[in-house]
DNA sequence: TCATAAAATGACACTCTGTGCCATAATCTG
DNA sequence: CAGATTATGGCACAGAGTGTCATTTTATGA
């Protein structure tokens, strides 16, 4: 049910735009009434975070995951291009969903604000590696850094288009890594 | 009748809540009508993004007047520094404000969309410095990334409160640019 | 197979947000 | 002061979201 509720929406996002889809018709097209709609989301925005809040708790689980010798910002890549390398073969219209969430501000802040709760999860992992150990402020920036180097990828591969999703991810790492590089010392 | 209005929002807000605050209260507090509210603000919620955009602005400004011989970076952090000073002075409830930004999810939505929203301006102002010249994607992956430092910041600040604004800042900044450093090195 | 308990759904009424429309009041301009 | 412009208020309406209760579906045990 709770799929059949998320494809009806997105369809009709992709089709029409988020304002000018009311809940009433993303009901009917799921074959539910309204009232069920608001049993399976608290909003309609609901439906974004949703899956993003989906994926960073993916995310967090593969990180923890990953081997122990493993440099932990090496790992943490690691588990953002593997979860976003299988998110992107189950959504139908990866490149819609993300247009919607850089173009409607609401959808930008709900987007924003899913993935800024992924920060205190990778953060306590983060704060288990032994480099970081004993510092969870420095771990909660580093992995906040992370999601927006993340997000700053997705904008550019919803913007660009030309270069897939994982290239832009592992560019915007890279030049994360190097923010501190000889270009922009200070 | 704009800053009435915004008065008398805050003011209902910090007492009773976001949510449970309606624009017809905050309306007849400012003595105007509830349709005058919705023609200062697009939404109940515009009264947050007001002021986060507003500061933005303000930083860009600032960064942009400054003297050409300072780094960058440290011309960036002087203008946030100066600008989070002078709000600082201006707002009656900074914390109780912050507050609400964190706790509501809604508002941090709205507040990171406000605050992503100064990347490009601030990346621009970037891209004009002699060093980052050319590369307009890795100006916004640096402005974002001190966005999210100066997020980060606010939060420390809010949560521990025994440590100034102003030094928070200043040590999200320091980690930010130390993200490379002999801890954190992959 | 059937009765009963539990869970899911639908129907309805209600509050609140946000908007369009038009009338009225305030303000500006000559 | 007259006429025009602008700000405001009042009203009606669509849509989001919620509480409540009746009804239906599903699960469970004898």
């Amino acid at each position: 049910m709770l799929r059949e509720i998320e494809r009806a929406a997105w369809d009709l996002f992709a089709a029409v735009g988020f304002d000018r889809t009311t809940v009433e018709e993303i009901s009917r097209n799921a074959g539910v009434s309204r009232r069920t709609f608001f049993r399976y989301f608290r909003s309609k925005e609901e439906l974004l975070s949703f899956s993003v809040e989906h994926f960073g708790q993916r995310v967090a689980q593969r990180f923890a995951e990953a081997p122990k010798n493993r440099k932990p910002l090496a790992a943490l890549e690691d588990a953002i291009l593997f979860v976003t390398q299988e998110e992107m073969h189950d959504t139908r219209q990866p490149k819609e969903m993300l247009g919607l969430m850089f173009e409607e501000p609401t959808l930008r802040g709900r987007f924003l604000c899913a993935l800024s709760r992924w920060v205190p999860v990778l953060g306590k992992e983060l704060a288990k590696r032994k480099a970081y150990r004993g510092d969870a402020a420095r771990c909660d920036l580093v992995a906040a850094l992370y999601c927006t180097a993340f997000d700053q990828a997705h904008l550019r591969w919803y913007r660009e288009g030309n270069v897939d999703l994982p290239t832009q991810i592992r560019r915007a790492f890279r030049q994360l890594r190097d923010t501190n590089g000889p270009v922009s010392s200070r």
